[in-house]
DNA sequence: AAAAAAGTGTGATTTAAATCACACTTCCCC
DNA sequence: GGGGAAGTGTGATTTAAATCACACTTTTTT
């Protein structure tokens, strides 16, 4: 909990009550690998911050094959959006890719704290700037970007994650199929 | 003016007096056709709440080719997140493609009415929380999906744009050549 | 009202990437 | 520690979409 705190005051400064209030909502959870946190279909009940472990987040389509819509390592929120704002059923999967640890959040605690402490709706609110810029720089990506130029973006972006996760993943994550991912590094890049 | 107020309290209820300040933060602006509200390496000053016309958020790469990262109209919020909130230069353009009027709100504003005033930090909050579900399945659907599915979706999202902006800049918005999605409704779409 | 610019449909050709196929390696887990 | 699953590299083939090319239409501009 101590690293929640820790994650929060990064953006907002929080009083000892205030966080010993505030970490009520938050239900700590340990994951092993291959288990699912969201899976497609179901209510979306959480979302989560990681404290540790790998996870992603993707959709299965029709003939079985996944495309990966985000990783997750410490301190990433994950979950899927449209399911979990709006109340609606999953489309998207989440999954532990490494053990590790998350906290789950509520829509109502989400919403039961954004009203009760400004602050907290500052965080969430801050927290959300970031998301959706960076959405929208993948965004353009996908769109203008061949596969050789998001790989290397990828690889500036996240250098940790190149090495921790097998390339299969990472080729999902760039919408390329993992030949033509691999073919790119065997020759010149 | 009237129309922001509208808008603003479609989440939360002002009070004359508050409405009254938080005006002042915002300038209008009246835009023609061709003319641009974000050019690319400019700082950006300003993001932009649409109070009519249509707009183009769009990245061009090396060869002069767009690609079209969102569409904006009445109630739309438009803006390179990524140059405004971090205040770098910009990296996609903003373009008026039907005459109409914005709103204007500096990064300065932004973060004062949402210090100043929980309710508007609560609405900022949701419209991200919006747009950060949105641009997830937009992210699905580039990655997942064909082309004859993305215009698909499209047309059931914003069937009244179809109608009203160059299938050109559709095909660009859905990343294909104007030709293929020219291609997909002459055949069995 | 005429000229220019922008947008559209459709065929022919090229091309990048997906798919298929298979051998080899590494990682787990019983 | 051995057996199965998961991941990886590389060639051959197929395929979907980009590109090129051009005629035609519609919209803008002056």
């Amino acid at each position: 909990m101590e690293r929640l705190r820790k994650h929060i005051e990064e953006i907002t400064p929080l009083s000892d009550e205030e966080f010993e209030h505030i970490k009520t909502f938050f239900t700590l959870r340990k994951v092993r690998k291959h288990q699912y946190l969201i899976q497609e279909g179901d209510a979306v009940g959480y979302e989560y911050v990681v404290l540790g472990g790998i996870f992603k987040l993707f959709y299965l389509d029709g003939e079985g094959k996944e495309y990966i819509v985000q990783f997750a390592r410490v301190n990433w929120w994950m979950c899927d959006y449209n399911a979990y704002f709006f109340k609606g059923k999953a489309t998207l999967n989440a999954v532990c890719m490494e053990e590790g640890e998350v906290l789950c959040l509520t829509l109502q605690g989400r919403e039961k704290l954004s009203a009760d402490y400004h602050k907290m709706e500052h965080f969430f609110r801050v927290k959300l700037t970031n998301g959706y810029a960076a959405l929208q720089r993948r965004i353009t990506s996908l769109l203008s970007s061949t596969p050789q130029e998001r790989y290397r973006e990828f690889s500036e972006l996240y250098p940790n994650l190149i090495q921790e996760i097998p390339k299969k993943y990472i080729a999902e994550y760039l919408g390329v199929s993992r030949e033509t991912l691999s073919r790119l590094y065997s020759n010149g890049k």
